[in-house]
DNA sequence: TTGACAAATAGTCAAAATGACTATAATTTT
DNA sequence: AAAATTATAGTCATTTTGACTATTTGTCAA
């Protein structure tokens, strides 16, 4: 058996790969990274790696989307693990998948460690990826698509003051549908999940919207209890 | 690196545990074996052990529920991987659990392999298990109450046929709470999701209940697309 | 400065779903 | 034959929905 000597010895039969959905100009990205080294030199592909002995599994994702991307301190979650005996290619290699939402705005990406670049894609636009990545990719689109009618999601990937139509839109590019406005807008603001900032938008060539932002406490009731957002 | 010479050669740092929910009587049990042998020889634990070289991830949980209990043919599906450094001792191992739901009369137990024994504990009276046994048991059923608003359940819980009250039980077994009754049946039956049998129940002392079964077809769609089933 | 446009927001209304009940029917046991 | 039990049917006010129409507030171009 292989056995932890030093403190970055790895687990080699186990690696960890993060999905990162993100939310720009009504379009739901995903973010890759070109490897640099490697056998998928080249390729883009879901940033991961793999895990050390003396980390929890839950911190190496976070480490290495770091490492990877540069993006940090957002909240990863776990998806699921893919085993499948030919996943990858010449070693039996298992993978533990994270997931995250974030607004894309707000991250730089910085690649580093093995990864020669680092972008988002349309998730209409994604290349074919190494391994099972499209496969894992596929997994967690579906995931997103089924929770977000079940939690709120906007938190992580809407600016922190939004209007109603920029929620819409983020329903609408994760549910590849398009909803009634005034019904959404009279249904989203039922639940007091959203409080008005008094305050409008600016810069646009119309109407000005009102901008409204979550209320936290409701929304974390909201996470915990679940709801129904049927559309 | 542990490499792998005979197609039973296991990964060390990966094991698998299975929490197998079952109906009976009104009551939520989970299905618990005794080690016959190894650092927990005595305790109660979930059934799992290690994953071969040579088999899938979803193979393995098969394979290592059947051999520890005899039970087969069941659908098992992945609930999420618990990797803290410290949940298992002297040791690095990730574990990846998995979940399924099952008629609790179909199975007769047979222990096998290192179980010494194996038997259905009712959900609210688990003993502390080893390992992070007990945060498993308690993700899983965390998930199986969501699970319930959000998709129809019961064809692996309950019988083919089953009354109304039956599946009521079931909901609230899960749910831990009480639901009107007459309500209960108008909201079901609107789902198209029952077809009567046009059959009784027999050997009750007092009126006998008409047996409904699913309609395959209707509860795949609803496991698919999803539906809302708030209580 | 005025009218055309764009988008936000407000309002209408019939139909359906919900929650809290009450009433009745079909059996079996005493 | 009455009492007990559980199934099933039905009522009704309230809320939620889906599909709309109408109005307001603003920009931009002539």
């Amino acid at each position: 058996m292989a056995s932890p000597q030093y403190s970055d010895d790895i687990i080699d039969a186990l690696s960890i790969d993060c999905l990162i959905f993100g939310f720009k100009d009504g379009e739901l990205d995903v973010l890759l990274i070109k490897h640099g080294e490697g056998i998928s030199k080249g390729k883009w592909a879901l940033p991961g790696g793999w895990i050390r002995y003396n980390e929890d599994v839950d911190e190496a994702a976070s480490r290495l989307l770091k490492s990877l991307t540069g993006v940090s301190n957002i909240y990863l979650e776990q998806l699921r693990s893919f085993g499948d005996v030919d996943r990858y290619p010449n070693k039996r290699v298992i993978t533990i998948a994270y997931k995250a939402l974030v607004n894309a705005d707000n991250y730089s990406l910085n690649p580093g460690f093995t990864a020669s670049d680092a972008k988002w894609f349309n998730i209409h636009d994604v290349p074919k990826l190494p391994y099972d990545h499209n496969k894992i990719l596929a997994y967690g689109f579906t995931n997103l698509k089924h929770k977000v009618r079940h939690e709120p999601i906007g938190f992580n990937l809407l600016p922190k003051k939004f209007t109603l139509n920029q929620i819409q839109q983020l329903y609408e590019a994760i549910l590849e549908t398009e909803v009634d406005k005034p019904n959404f807008r009279r249904k989203l603001l039922n639940m007091n999940l959203l409080v008005p900032c008094n305050e409008k938008q600016k810069e646009v060539s119309h109407r000005a919207a009102s901008l409204y932002k979550f209320d936290k406490k409701i929304y974390n009731q909201l996470t915990e209890k679940g709801f129904s957002f049927e559309l």
